[in-house]
DNA sequence: CGCTACCTTGATTTCGGTCAAGATACGTGG
DNA sequence: CCACGTATCTTGACCGAAATCAAGGTAGCG
């Protein structure tokens, strides 16, 4: 059995998409995988996965659509954590304390697998793949939480939407998706929610960017014209101090 | 065998500090990962543990003393991460690269437990409550991770600052040491850093804290005097909308 | 077709960054 | 033990990026 028949497997297994890298999991322990795994049905957009205080029992992991998450303050102001696209795993961050601490929504109609954490922690136990997938994938968010902080101590509003753009665009690439032509799934007060701007900064950086012939923004449709000027954008290179 | 006496246990083998839960993991248990940690001998000031493009090979827990983690961009500025004390682990953002993707230094001589990875990763297969605990430890730091960033993308300098008081007097108190009367292991520079703040900004909240009577402050010593007033400054609070 | 949610643009304000200058603490070697 | 040099910390004056406030424009949906 060749190795790209396995990649093929793994890509249609709805919930491999997350858990899987090629070459990772033989096919036999594919299956035992898929096992766990309900499909459940399509979530409507607006509609939450899962809310803030929920008991934990499943990880999430994106098939088709997106979802935001997102916690909310005393005050009732939302406060988005994450965007995740299809193929992606959310819901992590609720393991440690057993209680989900942030909420999921829809962001679009979206197909969705449940993962049920019991079963996921038994099997991971047996299959050694599986184990050390899991721990990729949570460090991976790790490393991806620290990257986002770094962006928002340190850059300006114009480096953060591009660093947003790019990393968008990267991820439809995985996916197999063009990279410079997609359509943005969130409202623009998510990603300023996201990124630590204002609505009116965001919308602002768009059409600046439009001017100066690096984006196409038609509503929630975006085109990358220049990745190369978007890249230094993103970048910061904001003079050398000393 | 009381539980008072397993966690007795459990306290002094410095690995499992940040391994270990109380109840968790039996004496036999403890015993066997214990085993697979090695004691190195204790980090000078501003020496590094690892640094960024460093090989993974092994996990690392705070035994005394205190750890900065940190990257270096292009232009050769530090961006501080995070702050690890006895007790916590350090290095997991590693595991998904199989790389170290920042660098670790010690902020004043410190003992540190060096925790082989692949190892770990065979005794937590094998150990069902040690991989329960390594997700949730995992788990734990995601969540972590995105406090920081829901405060880095909304909250002010002086929210920010308190915060991270707050934060660090927890982290002591759930050590058995003084949660009003500390010292900052890092320097105001590291803190500013890591709160997306300028130093001038951090020393004059901190000179603020203490004419306001909720902190005094002697260069690195550090006392909070009005805990309540300290918690509605780290809050939030600005003004209500609509 | 009209309502509501979302997006854009402009004018004004403000928090915190930058620059500049001292003050204080610290480690090292004489 | 002290003197010197370097790190770190503090304080003040000024400035600028982005927030806020305000007002229209646009689009998707029932």
């Amino acid at each position: 059995m060749s190795d790209s028949h396995k990649y093929v497997v793994s890509c249609q297994a709805c919930s491999l998409n997350a858990l899987c890298v090629p070459h990772s999991l033989t096919e036999e322990e594919i299956e035992l995988v898929d096992a766990t795994v309900k499909r459940s049905k399509p979530v409507q957009r607006n509609k939450t996965v899962f809310e803030s205080g929920d008991a934990f029992s499943s990880l999430y992991a994106v098939r088709s659509g997106a979802i935001k998450t997102y916690s909310v303050d005393e005050d009732g102001e939302e406060h988005v954590i994450g965007f995740y696209l299809p193929g992606e795993m959310f819901g992590m961050d609720a393991i440690s304390r057993n209680v989900h601490i942030s909420s999921a929504k829809a962001l679009e109609t979206t197909a969705i697998c449940e993962i049920p954490y019991n079963r996921l922690e038994e099997l991971s136990a047996k299959v050694h793949n599986l184990q050390s997938h899991m721990y990729r994938l949570l460090s991976r968010e790790i490393a991806d939480d620290q990257d986002l902080q770094l962006m928002l101590s340190k850059k300006t509003a114009e480096e953060r939407i591009g660093n947003f753009l790019l990393n968008l665009s990267h991820r439809y690439q995985m996916r197999r998706l063009s990279p410079t032509t997609f359509r943005l799934p969130m409202a623009r007060t998510d990603i300023g929610n996201y990124l630590g701007l204002a609505v009116e900064t965001v919308s602002r950086i768009f059409t600046r960017l439009q001017k100066n012939q690096i984006l196409k923004v038609d509503g929630k449709e975006v085109e990358i014209l220049d990745h190369n000027r978007l890249c230094e954008i993103a970048n910061a290179c904001h003079e050398h101090k000393h």
